[in-house]
DNA sequence: TTGGTTCCGTACACACATGTACGGAAAGTC
DNA sequence: GACTTTCCGTACATGTGTGTACGGAACCAA
């Protein structure tokens, strides 16, 4: 009837702020990879129009880049509060990392989903290679250290570490059935402890 | 000037053939992943319009599927070539078999990038997860046989096989420089036969 | 209340991908 | 050489996504 337009008026009224679109696009990355955090999706999700979004960020690659580097920010923070965590005896303290690595590549299902779509991100990108190069590498130099705690041979140790970090890597794509997700990080577990580092590491 | 449509002559008239488009879209997910493997820029790149594709194929559904299958039955033959490839040797028989996992998954790109792909997908679609699955299964198996030549024991050999087969699905996604491949392949075969089974097996 | 800033809705222009209908060229067959 | 089958080009309708311009509601301050 008329050319005037006329806002609808939402029941909740809710303003949002930019890390609110951060968080919805990080749920829509866990839910369906990086090509699901389109701006119209994540404006329905939150209730909203895209004029929203135009205002808390200037771009769609505004978006992405602001997640990564979100990621990124807490993948070190997560290192440095492990790092720091030290435990006098070496094996509890190996222990310790092992079970917080595999919580948050395993059974913390929003985690491992999203830097498995961040890595299939990774092959397409090399801003995001880069970037994951590195957290891989931080974590290595983690796992490398507790490791030589064990060891004393910076070479078994090394070896060690990365046998076992790809492993726990590997282990979020192969061989974990959706049916049993606790099954595949005890069973991982029990490989690192009870096989091989009783039985070839003793003090 | 008229209406009458004219048809461009291409150059080199090549007619083509369903296998053409499953090819052209295995390189684009090899490069891009699944979401390069679209019509529009299939046909550009084999030179045709997407009136050959809709000749071809029903649907973009029909070349996924057609894709996978293709995938699915060359890694089933692929392991039965490796399973009747048996030596006396059992160390030497294991060998071949790693030998033959790394060059398909490390230095062979191609495969090991349209893998990831696909392991990709296979998140946000059940059927392509369950295929996975099955294929997984079926490698585990054969790793776990060539083991249990090796130990004898069952538990071990299941072991064994389960961490190195993680291993290495997980060197494909992470501390694999892209600036040197071949090394991160004899790297991981140097960890599984220099340390573990010289160290760890003796007959 | 008034005014200014913050935040969001609406509308338009544009790009790109799918699927279908139809026509015509190219290659095989008699 | 005419005919038929095989294969591909063209055009149109449709859907979905981005980015921009602009206006107005909602909120805060004086």
């Amino acid at each position: 009837m008329k050319a005037t337009p006329k806002p609808k008026k939402r029941p909740e009224a809710v303003r949002l702020t930019r890390d609110d679109w951060l968080d919805a696009a990080f749920r829509a990355v866990v839910e369906g990879g990086f090509d699901k955090a389109r701006v119209l999706l994540l404006a329905d999700a939150l209730g909203v129009t895209r004029g929203s979004f135009y205002w808390h960020f200037t771009d769609h690659a505004d978006l992405i880049a602001a997640l990564l580097a979100r990621w990124r920010e807490r993948e070190i923070e997560l290192d440095r509060v492990l790092q720091s965590e030290s435990t006098p005896d070496p094996r509890a303290d190996l222990e310790r990392l092992l079970d917080a690595a595999l919580a948050h590549a395993g059974s913390d299902r929003e985690n491992m989903r999203f830097e498995l779509a961040l890595r299939g991100l990774g092959r397409r990108d090399s801003g995001v290679a880069q970037m994951l190069m590195e957290v891989d590498q931080m974590r290595f130099h983690l796992f490398q250290q507790k490791f030589l705690r064990l060891t004393k041979d910076s070479k078994v140790a090394g070896e060690l570490a990365a046998l076992f970090y790809l492993a726990i890597v590997g282990s979020n794509q192969a061989l974990s059935r959706p049916s049993s997700p606790p099954q595949a990080k005890d069973y991982l577990k029990g490989l690192i402890f009870n096989y091989l580092i009783q039985r070839q590491l003793p003090p």
